[in-house]
DNA sequence: TGAAAAATGACTATCGTTTGCATCACTTGA
DNA sequence: TCAAGTGATGCAAACGATAGTCATTTTTCA
């Protein structure tokens, strides 16, 4: 056996040209004629370089096709341009427009997303130290209900991590989230005032902070209008769990006049619920409201009225506190609540306005 | 200004106990009593060390909750342990699943995916040596159109790449894809068989792979079963362009009683265009066909009838080319063609069978 | 014009690993 | 009993960058 053939073996062992290396920093000196701290500083921001040495090995570095590496630069760094994003449901259509959302915010600031999903009954909170390894600038959490061992993970954290659309009661860490309670009261006032008297209320995970906070916006704008508890079914945020709490929900002795769920995916599974059960319509015997505002909410079958959520805005909101977190020095957690807002469509009828 | 107070500067000042950095090598070589060398050859697979020293130093390692570094691993042996996922269309209900199968089928393997999107107007072969830079393992492409520079980039890749759910013709580069000919084959057999008499396909992007196989693969089985060519239009593979569709397919001189959508997104919207104009009912006086056999299609509001591709499957093929090349020396590139099948549901009608 | 201030570039240590090489302690066959 | 072979171990050199130090320019201002 020749103990030099397989030194940087590629897979292709056909190509004659070795397929060439990466280009280093020192390739980028030795080509532009400086050393090589002059490379390095022209490629970090607010260094002492001149303008002219600076585009020189720019220029050096454009014809090598340099860039410098990630990997070494994170080692010493402790930050490798990427950023974790802990998911756990991809079933609900909201979460791929938020990955996406993500994945463009960071692709602006040259940051790269690494996705973290736990292997099947893996504990969450594993994923957090094997991110922190990879040397990730920030961690945004989107599973539905962080444990409370991940929690104080968190607070231990070596960089800023984020809640998105979650909240945690005992907070100290950030949060970036709809205003749930505010969107669920609105909802309530909206039926309300659009002459429902007998609401129902479909929930999600037991857990979920945003189920609870919905409902319970829910309830007290309820109450504010005069009009008593809703109902009650659990859909587990999903379409099928949305389609049985329908079912369930209609075979209540007093028959709800409008159903609000927690979120768009089970508020299209009641929907379909609701058409499988003769006799009844959408929205002349029940209105139907969501919460998301998924495309699907959005498609003439469903045309469902649903609270939006403002993905652009709670994504902008998220970058700041991962950016403020990584220049200022304090930084105490905050929780952000951005407002969303009611779409009218279909699924309800016409709210009389006050005379203009 | 001393010169010793902000060498490692975490973004939590306050935190007294200085947030426990990662243990090193070097931490775990002291506690078990050996070199740093012997740690490394613990971690490595194969390597030579006495059974005695490796479970002292795994003992010690996991005392230390010890991890290696990826980075630096990565830095020298050039894997860092990441996949990278570039990714364009996160519209469509079906890359969501698949983004998940590979992120849990990964996981699997302690690997960990990485997500490539452009940023707007980016051309994707700049994305290509972004994720070379990062060490990569291997890089899975589920891009409509493939550029012609992006296929050449890939031909010189230092790792496997990848195509999934698409070909590229002049291929020295490997793919993984359903059997998109096969499967309009299958569908046009279908409609036959059910009597329907005058066909029409919506296709998707107009360069793509998948929409140009299936609809190649459609008229084959219709020409196979004596029938004429479809009528055509285009529907951008979106749910709108699947409803502009079927309404610019139902203003033609002889109406069609069959749509064949190239994939299920435009299929829905196929269906919804056709609910919106009066007097068409659905199967009776069209059936519907759509391919993937996304979520929604199962809902019962469209009950889609529809070529299923087999994700698992084809993640799975996908994994094991990444493998192969990885562990093999010559590896060709390889296109694996994964069989589908079709899932009948409420958009069509029932298809006499032979008496059994 | 001269001295202080600012800017610049070359050196070098470092980040946390892997790995080639030399060393050393053992078995094993003759 | 000894030479050769085997396996375990440690040393030190990478990997490709960043950043602090220091000597050397250049700029600025009185």
């Amino acid at each position: 056996m020749q103990n030099e053939s397989k030194r940087r073996s590629t897979h292709k062992a056909k190509d004659g040209k070795a397929n060439s290396p990466r280009a280093t920093a020192a390739d980028v000196a030795r080509a532009a004629g400086v050393s090589i701290s002059a490379v390095s500083r022209a490629f970090t921001l607010h260094a002492s370089i001149s303008k002219a040495t600076k585009t020189r090995v720019l220029r050096a570095a454009e014809s090598l096709a340099y860039q410098p590496n990630p990997l070494a630069r994170g080692l010493i760094t402790r930050r490798s341009g990427m950023i974790a994003l802990l998911m756990t449901e991809v079933t609900n259509p909201f979460y791929p427009t938020v990955l996406e959302t993500f994945a463009q915010a960071f692709s602006k600031q040259g940051k790269h997303v690494m996705l973290f999903t736990p292997a099947q009954d893996e504990p969450l909170e594993a994923l957090l130290p094997r991110a922190f390894g990879y040397g990730v600038e920030g961690v945004v959490i989107t599973s539905a209900r962080p444990t409370a061992e991940m929690m104080s993970a968190c607070e231990t954290a070596p960089v800023p991590v984020v809640l998105f659309n979650r909240t945690v009661e005992s907070s100290a860490i950030s949060a970036v989230c709809c205003d749930n309670e505010a969107g669920g009261h609105t909802v309530a006032s909206f039926l309300a005032e659009g002459g429902r008297r007998r609401p129902a209320f479909v929930a999600g995970l037991p857990g979920a902070s945003t189920s609870l906070y919905r409902e319970r916006g829910f309830t007290s704008g309820l109450i504010d209008a005069g009009l008593p508890s809703p109902l009650r079914a659990e859909g587990h945020f999903t379409f099928d769990g949305g389609l049985q709490a329908a079912k369930s929900l209609l075979s209540c002795d007093v028959r709800p006049d409008c159903i609000f769920a927690a979120n768009d995916i089970m508020a299209l599974g009641v929907l379909d619920g609701l058409r499988r059960v003769g006799g009844i319509r959408v929205p002349d015997d029940i209105w139907v409201v969501g919460f998301d505002d998924i495309d699907a909410s959005a498609w003439p079958s469903f045309g469902l009225t649903t609270f939006r959520q403002p993905i652009n805005r709670m994504v902008a909101e998220t970058l700041r506190i991962l950016d403020l977190a990584d220049t200022d020095a304090p930084t105490s957690p905050s929780t952000v609540l951005v407002p969303g807002r009611l779409i009218e469509r279909d699924s309800t009828g016409r709210v009389p306005t006050a005379p203009k």
